[in-house]
DNA sequence: CGACTTATTGATCGCTTGATCAACAACGAA
DNA sequence: TTCGTTGTTGATCAAGCGATCAATAAGTCG
């Protein structure tokens, strides 16, 4: 009853221990935000002793970081691959805005707006936000360019219509975190984004299913 | 030199103390952030000793959601002044636009974002940023309805609409917020609104004022 | 099997937070 | 002036944070 706990501990390789911690602390980013990704939180998370975690990551700013980036982009290709198998920009910016908005991504909305805030006190946070931003426009600004191209939309500013939507998804997205809406009617927005990009009425109409 | 210091305390009344410290947190939201209203620094920036801010609040999540009503309510207040002075409903809503973009907004901006996550432990917060989300909504709203029936909006659904606005204020906001985006182009910002509500071209051209 | 390397532990430090409370002193009343 | 009310102070508590580091033990190698 002396030496009473210790729980054996089994030595890994430091890869393998290093990407077991910072899985640990994104997928608790993912299930509480980035705001509870502490240092003894992770280690708990991944059956750690809290002393580890702090080992194998410069600090728990730069693992937030990480976090946030590993979340964001992840996302970003899950759509980059949905909108990749649409067959028109309409269909491809139909698809985009039904997968945002399917109502099932409040955990990464919190990320993101967590980010903006947090990165106001950790630099490599702010940075990786303005690179995931900046690549979703880019994504959002080729679909634009296409369909103007294609004359499937009449912008005149593709670049900055591609602002303009993300500008859209991101407050969206922040309303429905706070709860405070029901959810975004996605056949009103498909409409709403038709006009705004001068498509035919109707061509983001993929938005209701049924 | 023993009994050194004891700055020379004055006594004020009640009512005026607890003023002086409610308005100390809304200076100190406006210029920081609510996350910088701290027990202290509230105390501090009020020239006071920690106890009697926790004497003259219930409880520092209380005076959270204290700065962030006064703070917003405030920005919409001067809002629905400078939209009560237009004399169309495109008048309106193009000088609402210029006003909350005029980039002089960071610090309001600041304090929506950071509410938004906030509210998540903090109860009372999270009720007043429904409260102030919904009288915004109800400003657009009106605006919208009202160039529906005058016939300078095109909106079939004016309440959807005025959500799409608000979402787009938000996201934009808190863009630029990121400091990753110049600022919002007010000109091409226009168009698309224009777009967005069925309005005449030009009809918000008061947004790039020359 | 014993010795060495090193992954891992967990107590610990220093700091910040919100909150509490006994002691103090400013001001008006008597 | 003296007394009592009460506005005010600042030390203090408990909790939580990131980070550090001596001690420990798991795995490997001779």
């Amino acid at each position: 009853m002396s030496r009473s706990s210790r729980a054996t501990t089994v030595r890994k390789s430091p890869a393998e221990r290093s990407a077991e911690i910072v899985d640990a602390a994104v997928a608790l980013a993912r299930r509480e935000g980035l705001s509870a990704v502490k240092l003894r939180s992770v280690a708990a998370a991944a059956a750690v002793a809290p002393g580890l975690v702090a080992h194998y990551v410069p600090s728990m700013d730069a693992l937030v970081a990480t976090a946030f980036e590993r979340i964001t982009r992840a996302e970003l290709e899950e759509v980059r691959e949905i909108v990749l198998a649409a067959s028109t920009p309409a269909g491809s910016l139909a698809e985009l805005l039904a997968t945002v908005f399917d109502g099932e991504r409040e955990d990464v909305s919190l990320v993101w707006v967590e980010a903006w805030t947090l990165g106001r006190a950790n630099e490599a946070l702010a940075a990786s936000v303005r690179e995931v931003m900046d690549a979703w426009h880019a994504t959002l600004s080729d679909i634009v360019a296409a369909g103007a191209e294609s004359g499937d939309f009449r912008v005149t500013a593709p670049n900055e219509a591609a602002w303009h939507l993300l500008g859209l998804i991101d407050g969206l997205s922040a309303q429905t975190l706070v709860h405070w809406r029901p959810a975004s009617r996605p056949a009103v927005l498909g409409e709403l984004v038709e006009r705004v990009l001068g498509a035919r009425p109707g061509a983001l109409a993929t938005l209701t299913p049924d």
